[in-house]
DNA sequence: GGGGATTGATTCAGG
DNA sequence: ATCAATCCCC
């Protein structure tokens, strides 16, 4: 995934097929390649070499220290991180058989053999996604006669994950009050004993229905290590060495399952950066990795504090800013570049201008030469990808996104993933729900009852009722014939229960009328929907090719836990669209930050949180926009609007508080030089902007009043530093401070 | 039960 | 602004 990544080049350079894991490593890096057995804290600073140094000890295992590769676990956070960490080991050495994986998908595979010792499910049960676990809760809050917009469903969903990764770590006494009491968003209005009900009717619901959510993959494996030591000590005896990554990242519940996993031969080797924790809102506990040392017998420590990405402008703004927050440990990064060019901080109307401004910069660097490849553009929230979008499509520059409007969340997908799933898990009755009746054949909501009814007193499911004819007898007309049709079909298919999986979607396309189906759907996108069909059918093929052992509940897992399609490419020629949460582990030459505004970054829930006192969130924001801003290489701008389109209405935007945070030195046009001058008060559109003058006592919006006491600079690039009451003197940019004038008392 | 109009939520981030 | 769910008639 990386981007003209200088480690490859180097690796290049020296051409030698002879395997030096240590050569052209700084000495601590080299320490953890070479690591043998302990514990082992790998503390990396961003563009510190960090997946080099795992890729390499990997390596190192296996060449020098005859460790079979079998025996090696590698946890990654994400399936991006998870693929680049196989790919750069597959270009060291020619060796298959080391588990690299995420958690979620590790804890999938390791279910899939051991789950029937828990007794509820079998192997060949469903992975339930967001919405499929919404659609769930849905029927059960509606089954129990509760008011659907008080209950949402997505909301209850959030409140159960939630709950359920709690009361699994219970036992960690320190961990009991996290989160705090039973309503997390604040907001009122969710009884107890309604919580209660939804959660056990969904516990029950999703044993009856063979399904896993996201949570339980974890949490099942914590369940079955906790309980069955043989299980456990067979899989810490196997993986004799294992590594985290983005280890700040891991929640209690992955650290305990790392734990068991490392209780045999405590081989464990961490790696992580606390400044680029950025998951504490799905439960990622910081914790783990301050606390490994005491955690873990003696480990052994190496920080990787050198940096070969950022130029020094880059860097220095970045630990700039994140030196405000006040959790933290101090680390010292440094790098032996110099010069660089400045952070440029471009100013915007609005949204759409905000995407012209970025796309004239960046045929601005294609003019120079520059290839799109090493282009990014990161914002905070996936609704203001479609502006970016837009403009690069108006001026005709190439672009992929990442993550964006995920593949298998298009319904001819899903409607497709679901009939192969039922024919895996018959059980599925979430799966069932969305295809029996596609494409239509007269059987709705009212059929469904009846037959739901009949099925949950005979505890059976309902593609299992469907095939009885006492159940059918209870149901009339077209419904009758459509449900006998549906039962027939699914028995066709159930012979294809292990086929590969190309095959099974060959089987089901066959059977369903596909023009029908898909004139029933809408809708002017009818060839793209077939265009998708197409293209499911070529990743199964693909699928069937990487993985001949694998076969239909092979794939059906792999396309649950990778939501996004694998066609970003490295060396294509394209700006690459993303979110900030999914940047992290990644490197480009140039970077844009779009959206340096209040309320999107730090985000408004964000600010809302912080409103007691409580810090936390506020610093995770700047953690995000440290970790944005660190990906860059040569070039980072920086932009922001002051206006911008939110639910269909025109909100007014201020710049981020973040951009006050980072010196002027660091910024294009904020040389600080200058005589003292007489600049606009405020960058707000007003019939009279206020004059700043010396001695001015002013109020900010952080940092409360003070008193003005120089003026650096003139027009709109001005500095100002303020001696504030309580926050001590800062220097502010006066174009974003948004300084208040406050009115000295005529004498 | 299906089609079209209306209403209401959505937009914090990912496995 | 957009999408999905829901409502209301045929």
């Amino acid at each position: 995934m990386s981007v003209l990544n200088w480690m490859d080049i180097k690796d290049l350079d020296q051409g030698s097929p002879a395997l030096d894991l240590l050569a052209g490593l700084n000495q601590p890096q080299a320490e953890a390649v070479s690591h043998g057995d302990g514990p082992l804290l790998i503390l990396a600073g961003p563009g510190s070499g960090k997946t080099r140094v795992i890729t390499n000890r990997i390596a190192h295992l296996i060449t020098e220290r005859g460790v079979a590769p079998h025996e090696i676990l590698a946890i990654t956070f994400t399936n991006k991180a998870a693929r680049e960490m196989r790919e750069r080991v597959g270009k060291l050495l020619a060796v298959e058989g080391a588990w690299i994986s995420t958690f979620h998908s590790m804890c999938a595979r390791i279910l899939r053999r051991e789950i029937e010792a828990l007794g509820t499910w079998t192997r060949d049960f469903s992975i339930y996604d967001t919405s499929d676990r919404n659609q769930l809760l849905k029927n059960l809050i509606k089954e129990a006669g509760y008011d659907r917009t008080r209950f949402r469903p997505a909301q209850v969903g959030g409140w159960i994950s939630e709950w359920k990764n709690r009361w699994a770590v219970e036992d960690d006494s320190e961990l009991s009050i996290v989160g705090g009491a039973g309503d997390p968003d604040g907001e009122a209005g969710m009884d107890e004993e309604v919580f209660d009900k939804v959660r056990r009717n969904y516990e029950k619901a999703m044993g009856e229905n063979n399904a896993l959510d996201f949570d339980d993959l974890i949490l099942k494996v914590l369940d079955l290590f906790d309980g069955n030591h043989g299980i456990r000590d067979a899989y810490a005896r196997r993986f004799r060495y294992v590594m985290v990554d983005e280890y700040q990242d891991t929640n209690r519940a992955q650290y305990r399952i790392t734990r068991h996993l490392a209780s045999w031969h405590e081989n464990l080797a961490v790696c992580g950066d606390p400044d680029q924790s950025i998951y504490a809102w799905r439960g990622a506990d910081i914790r783990n990795i301050l606390d490994f040392e005491r955690d873990f017998g003696a480990p052994r420590v190496v920080r990787l504090e050198q940096n070969y990405r950022s130029s020094p402008m880059i860097l220095g703004a970045a630990d700039a800013l994140i030196a405000n927050n006040r959790e933290r440990k101090e680390k010292g990064l440094w790098t032996d570049r110099e010069g660089g060019e400045r952070l440029v901080v471009l100013e915007c109307g609005d949204e759409n201008d905000e995407a012209r401004q970025i796309t004239t910069q960046i045929t601005g660097l294609m003019a120079r030469g520059e290839s799109l490849a090493g282009v990014a553009i990161f914002y905070r929230v996936n609704f203001m990808q479609r502006a970016l979008e837009s403009a690069l499509r108006l001026a005709r520059v190439p672009y992929q996104v990442v993550g964006g409007v995920e593949f298998y969340k298009r319904r001819e997908i899903r409607d497709l993933v679901s009939f192969l799933r039922l024919i895996v898990n018959p059980v599925d009755n979430i799966a069932f729900l969305r295809v029996v009746n596609v494409p239509a054949r007269g059987v709705g909501a009212r059929s469904l009852e009846v037959l739901g009814g009949w099925a949950a007193d005979r505890r059976l499911s309902l593609l299992e009722a469907t095939r009885s004819s006492e159940a059918l007898a209870a149901i009339r007309g077209r419904a009758k014939k459509g449900l006998a049709l549906f039962a027939g079909m699914m028995e066709r298919l159930e012979e294809f229960r292990a086929a590969d999986a190309a095959v099974a979607v060959d089987a089901v396309l066959d059977e369903i009328d596909i023009g029908l189906w898909l004139a029933q759907m809408d809708d002017e996108n009818l060839a793209d929907r077939e265009a998708n069909l197409d293209e499911l059918r070529s990743h199964a093929e693909e699928y069937d090719r990487l993985n001949p052992e694998g076969g239909l509940g092979g794939f059906l897992e792999e396309i649950a836990l990778v939501s996004e399609v694998d066609d970003l490419e490295d060396d294509t020629d394209k700006v690459t669209l993303m979110t900030l949460h999914s940047a992290k582990g990644l490197e480009f030459p140039a970077v844009f930050m779009a959206g340096l505004e209040e309320e999107i970054l730090p985000h408004g829930r964000a600010l809302a949180e912080g409103v007691d006192g409580e810090e936390a969130a506020l610093e995770e924001e700047r953690r995000l926009c440290y970790v944005g801003m660190t990906r860059a290489m040569e070039r980072l701008m920086l932009s922001w609007a002051r206006t911008r389109l939110h639910f269909g209405e025109t909100r007014y935007q201020r710049p981020s508080r973040f951009l006050d945070e980072i010196p002027g030195e660091f910024v294009e046009g904020m040389d600080g030089e200058g005589e003292e001058a007489e600049v606009l008060g405020s960058y707000e559109p007003g019939p009279e902007a206020p004059k700043l003058k010396v001695g001015q006592r002013v109020d900010h919006e952080h940092f409360g009043r003070g008193t003005l006491t120089q003026l650096v600079g003139s027009g709109i690039n001005a500095r100002a530093t303020v001696d504030f009451v309580h926050a001590g003197t800062k220097q502010l940019l006066v174009q974003y401070a948004n300084l208040t004038i406050i009115e000295v008392p005529q004498r």
